[in-house]
DNA sequence: GTCTATAGTACGATAGAC
DNA sequence: GTCTATCGTACTATAGAC
């Protein structure tokens, strides 16, 4: 058993629980059991809680940029990508997860500052892109939704974050029925 | 000053924190300094923090359903109920607070099943009356949408808990931005 | 019903050996 | 880069005096 890229693989368990359990519910112990080694090996890595909190934000951020910028994504028709964002979120939802903004806001008061910067940052981004999305669907023809297309961003974002939390106290159905009414609603 | 009632004045502030700094944000310290106790008087009252926990979630929802079986709510007109169900959101949002279904189903997986069901029952609570509201509504041709009532309703109420963490990452704004998307989207 | 005092635990974090 | 060992802190919770 070879141990490659420790760093990257504590990101990842640590983005796993983070949306788990919340920033306050999980522990340096959660992450070193997962890797079978101990606490201090985690804090060589990212010496405060919090370093590893931003870094998990940041590299969640950058994905959605990536992503955003993907040729894959960009070729993709106005529905197509309606489409892809929904599936970002149904992919927290296999893994019992919710979205950072959902875990984040819930602990925003708790937070450091640093990582409550990069939240808000990436919020900004996804919101961008979203109501761009809308307007330019909206003005080809392809969408039909009243109001302002930031609004309709928001409430289908708002829509979709929520969808996540209320699928973890229901059950994984209700996801499906309000990505469908979402996209009932813009055509 | 005469203490008349610690135990209800308890359940106000644990409320109050719990929808502000999360379920493992707050501390019983937060609650006794506040009251201008010490930490073992909350304990006489409430012996663990479940017991208060599930006592906070407890009195939501009876409040809720009071509200729902009220003359003052049942004598609205269809549009006034649906104001009425936003005004309770909008409450949390000028306490600082998101919904008790956000706080608590963040962390969900980290709370004692006590309270998990709980929360469960106060959520299936909102979404039958609001879901019977739409389906009335429209019925009566002052809603118009697609689709289920149940679907509808969904993305409504899922819309306002997103709401209000959104709102606590940007501004307050947002929230009268969804909620007029809200009603645009079903007249 | 509130107090002082304290037990017990879990966590974040660091020092120093290897 | 990981280990052992440990410090300091914060929190839940309880015993017993008043």
């Amino acid at each position: 058993m070879l141990r490659v890229d420790t760093k990257k693989q504590i990101l990842d368990i640590g983005e796993n629980l983070l949306l788990n359990l919340g920033y306050k519910g999980f522990s340096y112990k959660n992450i070193s059991s997962a890797l079978n080694v101990k606490n201090a090996s985690i804090h060589y890595h990212y010496p405060q809680k919090n370093d590893l909190g931003v870094a998990i934000i940041e590299r969640a951020r950058k994905r959605f940029e990536l992503w955003t910028q993907s040729k894959k994504i960009q070729d993709l028709s106005y529905k197509e990508k309606l489409d892809a964002l929904v599936a970002q979120f149904k992919h927290f939802l296999k893994e019992g997860q919710v979205c950072f903004v959902c875990s984040l806001a819930n602990d925003f008061k708790v937070l450091p500052v640093e990582m409550q910067i990069e939240i808000r940052k990436f919020l900004l981004d996804m919101h961008r892109w979203t109501a761009n999305l809308l307007k330019e669907g909206r003005d080809q023809g392809v969408f039909n939704y009243p109001g302002d297309p930031k609004d309709q961003a928001l409430v289908i974002l708002t829509s979709l974050q929520g969808a996540l939390q209320t699928a973890r106290l229901t059950d994984a159905s209700c996801f499906d029925y309000i990505t469908k009414q979402i996209k009932n609603l813009v055509s």
